[in-house]
DNA sequence: CCAGGAACCTGTACGC
DNA sequence: TGCGTACAGGTTCCTG
């Protein structure tokens, strides 16, 4: 479910709950997710005060007083939610422990952090804050979408070398880091660009006009996700209401949203992933 | 190094 | 109701 702007709105939302508190109590209900979890993960994290919050791609890093950073990543079916009363105003209450909850937190401020996943693709280490940057999944990535790095001279660059379709390039996260399938097809709908386009025969207006969609298309996203995060307790970084607006993901058959545009969008495969287009409209 | 496919794991939707 | 199949928002690993 994660790509970057389901991960920031996770990281929103548990901000109230984590940020400036301190893990009472961490449970670790199995050994591994789709690693083995970091040696005495449990007893590192119990105790802990969390001092900062931060994103980087689609993983959330949560920097600890003890000079450790937690790193998790949510996979396709990771679920942070958070339960309970982080101001004290209430009777502290939790739901019922689900299959896949591996890892849980309570807060010293009666909030509790429940970590579900059941395909467990999902991730988490620690290592120290000081070396973070160096860990061996964060080395690799490209750029922040966001950031000021991410630009159409760099891009235009990266995509020059690569024999390989648009779509994958820009899901290669050593390009840009944080697009997943979905914006991938949002983003080159928006940019009116073919999925099928050699990544390195994409003209130079078009790799112009693909940054500025690719902000754009994660920012709205980002908003949508905001906008459902109604209170502290919707941390689960849902599609939000963004997943009512998508022009082309999981839009197969449906006629498509450019006016006066009567064509159907079509699903193809793509080094086995689902693409959805306007084979009209992308060119 | 590049490109493409398999693998990891569970749940759900759908056709028969 | 049960069974088999396809598919799912990610990433690494292996092969050529």
């Amino acid at each position: 479910m994660p790509e970057l702007p389901e991960v920031e709105t996770v990281r929103r939302g548990l901000s109230p709950a984590m940020l400036n508190a301190v893990i009472s109590k961490a449970s670790v209900n199995r050994p591994d997710l789709r690693w083995p979890f970091p040696d005495r993960m449990a007893e590192r994290l119990t105790g802990a005060r969390v001092i900062a919050l931060r994103r980087r791609s689609k993983y959330i890093l949560a920097d600890l007083d003890t000079q450790e950073t937690l790193l998790v990543h949510l996979g396709m079916s990771g679920r942070m939610t958070v339960s309970g009363d982080p101001l004290g105003q209430f009777a502290h209450t939790h739901p019922h422990a689900q299959k896949h909850d591996h890892v849980v937190f309570d807060m010293d401020n009666g909030a509790r952090i429940t970590f579900n996943d059941p395909r467990r693709f999902g991730a988490m280490d620690m290592m120290s804050t000081d070396a973070a940057d160096a860990h061996p999944l964060l080395t690799k990535l490209g750029p922040e979408p966001l950031g000021n790095s991410f630009d159409d001279a760099y891009l235009m660059e990266r995509l020059s070398k690569r024999n390989t379709p648009i779509k994958s390039a820009l899901l290669d996260q050593r390009i840009v880091a944080g697009l997943g399938n979905i914006y991938v097809c949002e983003a080159l709908f928006r940019a009116r660009i073919s999925p099928l386009r050699k990544a390195r025969d994409i003209g130079k207006n078009q790799v112009k006009s693909l940054v500025p969609v690719i902000r754009q298309v994660l920012s709205d996203a980002i908003d949508a996700g905001g906008s459902s995060l109604k209170d502290f307790r919707q941390a689960d970084g849902e599609l939000g209401y963004f997943q009512h607006s998508f022009d082309v993901y999981g839009r197969e058959g449906d006629v498509c949203h450019t006016p006066d545009c009567a064509t159907t969008i079509e699903r193809i495969t793509q080094s086995g992933r689902s693409t959805f287009f306007c084979s009209q409209c992308q060119r």
